[in-house]
DNA sequence: CATGAATGAGAGTTCATTCAT
DNA sequence: AATGAATGAACTCTCATTCAT
């Protein structure tokens, strides 16, 4: 791995593990035992360094939701959904713990992050409509998309409240699933018939995670 | 006003328009046109500020939740929890943009939020629960306690959610109103006839409010 | 016991648990009760206060060391003298922890010590002239100033000496109680038989004082 | 010299000059003529500088003490032991006329301070001793152990007695010599015949090292 | 006599960033 | 590419002292 990439990795770690603002540069060159100097050849700054992680998010972020594509069946194509959303999640957590005060310093930034929610709501969108006309939810236009966006306020949300009721702010992967959870809690309601069962069997399959990931 | 209550407020308020991080004890003093020193004979630091303002938080949240305030009909209880619920948030907004570091630091602090949202889920759910009797709502047990749960974290996270997609994590008023048509737009698909008409009505009111507000 | 009086005590009370430098006029207002004005209203500062607590020394050394004081005993004399000097350390134990930091930065108060330096060495030269007279002594001028400057040297400098082995710096009434048997190990040397015996009833005296104070 | 270094040198010499807590870490820089910052760059805090200057003094005591070390006589190795001693005093003398409030506040370097004081007893033991041996001295083993005691006493609090008496707390080498004559004047009492010739003759020797140094 | 709020200089320390090598 | 010493503005906080009441 080059230097410029393990310098992202180790960010993102000690950014996640101790919050951006108490993780200064010299921490991320000595965790990577590297010199001072050579973090600010590779970048510019330490904005630069979050705006390279945000790249790398924004860039997960259209690789694992391709909605064309190809899966087993629609339930498949809905837990891949599922799991990509939360593992991004996990994966840039500090971000949704410190997002407003790192996007008011950063115009640019609160750009990038307005186009991926952007993307992020069309594919969701996408997603519920596909639903719908298989036949697992029966909701009309605008219930759509109120659901759409209550949905996105609560997945983009949910580390944040979670660090907030959790001490220290510690995240795991077992707040992860309950967040699945919550989620298909809210869509349940929605369903048809058909729609139910298959929202039961994910809503099953995640509780299992849930509690290996626990044990 | 007494010194330590101006210092209180100027604080909230340059947290509020700056985020807390961004604000230094110098700043507040400045704001107050008084001394660094004097700042200190109030306060044994900063983080004893923030305790204050979190204190006359929790007390406004006690103070405006009294479930047996007399009103002229259930509705108008409704919209004067709403209206209160909102209005908390909008005064104290710069706590939930900075909640995880704000609490990750300070553990005698993440106990009295807990405890504040432990009495918020509460009566919230009793709320919930009279609706239902009135014949508003159709739930089973299990359903109240998710909406519950669900209208918590979207009304806990609202603001932060927002100060994400506002450039310069402005929030305004408007915004403020959005969070409760929001949360309408989530118990709607839940109610009776009877029950919808009336949240139609309120409904509408935010939605004429808001207008008003963005003008 | 009028304010200054009770400032003055609770000064030097603090200042012998805990440093001189350590203990703010804050302190000592607070540990009385009183206001920060009102001590400024007694003490023009901080070194007026330790002013004080030297005059009231300087006072405890004349009254407590007259020469002329009728003694049953030239034996019992000694005891009485060793008696006074250490206790008068004991007393002002912060005084001798400090002294390099404190007579720097006050000329007046240096030339205050320098005098009761000097009448400290005349009563006690006076006294090992007196033993030497009765006979407990033989030594020659030069020798007994020799000694009489040693000794002096010894005894101002135990508090500082001993402060500095012991943990926290804590002084203790057994440590005092050492220093006097320190002392009368110096002089024994130099005593006439009939002086040694003398000595002898003296120092076991004090290992039994030192014993139970240690108890 | 590496810029670390010249920050332990200058410390030193300010801490002498001016006492410890009146010198600054800004003090410190500015007299080097380098940032605050660069400094903090080499110790993590002031009582890092000091600690650093403690090691060196410890070093110092070794490297200097060596009893072994090959001398031409007797009486050149007495020679050389007692300006190693006074020498070490004058150069790290800031230490002694603050040690117990230094001591008081850092329990690692009350800890080195004690080592280095039993390394110092042992050996000051060792080299008396050897001049029992010689027979220089005549004295039991108690009275040996009571003398070493003394002295060290003595030598200790030497320049903390000083610094009192002297305006300003200025100590000069002048007051070192006769710090070394104060010494010998206790042990000279205790020789033998022979003891005391050479005795004598290095008293005369101090005596003029003294009287140049005046000049 | 007494209060207690207020002052302000300055303490120790941090950290993003620069730059000569 | 990389080092690591160096910068300097800014931060939180302290404390002897003042002053209106």
């Amino acid at each position: 791995m080059k230097t410029r990439d393990r310098i992202i990795h180790s960010a993102l770690a000690l950014f996640n593990e101790q919050g951006e603002p108490n993780v200064t540069t010299n921490h991320i060159a000595a965790d990577l035992g590297i010199s001072p100097g050579n973090l600010y050849y590779h970048f510019r700054n330490k904005e630069e360094i979050i705006h390279s992680i945000f790249d790398q998010y924004a860039l997960d972020l259209t690789v694992g939701f391709q909605p064309e594509a190809p899966a087993e069946s629609d339930q498949q194509r809905l837990l891949a959904y599922l799991d990509a959303t939360f593992q991004l999640m996990w994966r840039y957590r500090f971000f949704y713990a410190n997002l407003p005060d790192i996007l008011r310093r950063d115009a640019v930034l609160q750009n990038k992050y307005l186009t991926a929610q952007q993307s992020l709501k069309t594919n969701l969108f996408a997603m519920l409509g596909q639903f719908r006309e298989t036949g697992w939810l029966d909701m009309e236009d605008e219930a759509l998309a109120s659901l759409c966006s209550t949905l996105k306020l609560v997945a983009s949300s949910w580390i944040f409240y979670q660090s907030a009721q959790a001490p220290q702010a510690k995240i795991t992967p077992a707040v992860i699933y309950q967040g699945v959870l919550q989620i298909l809690n809210m869509v349940s309601p929605m369903t048809t018939d058909k729609g139910r069962a298959v929202v039961g069997e994910i809503i099953e399959h995640y509780r299992q995670q849930m509690a290996s990931a626990s044990a």
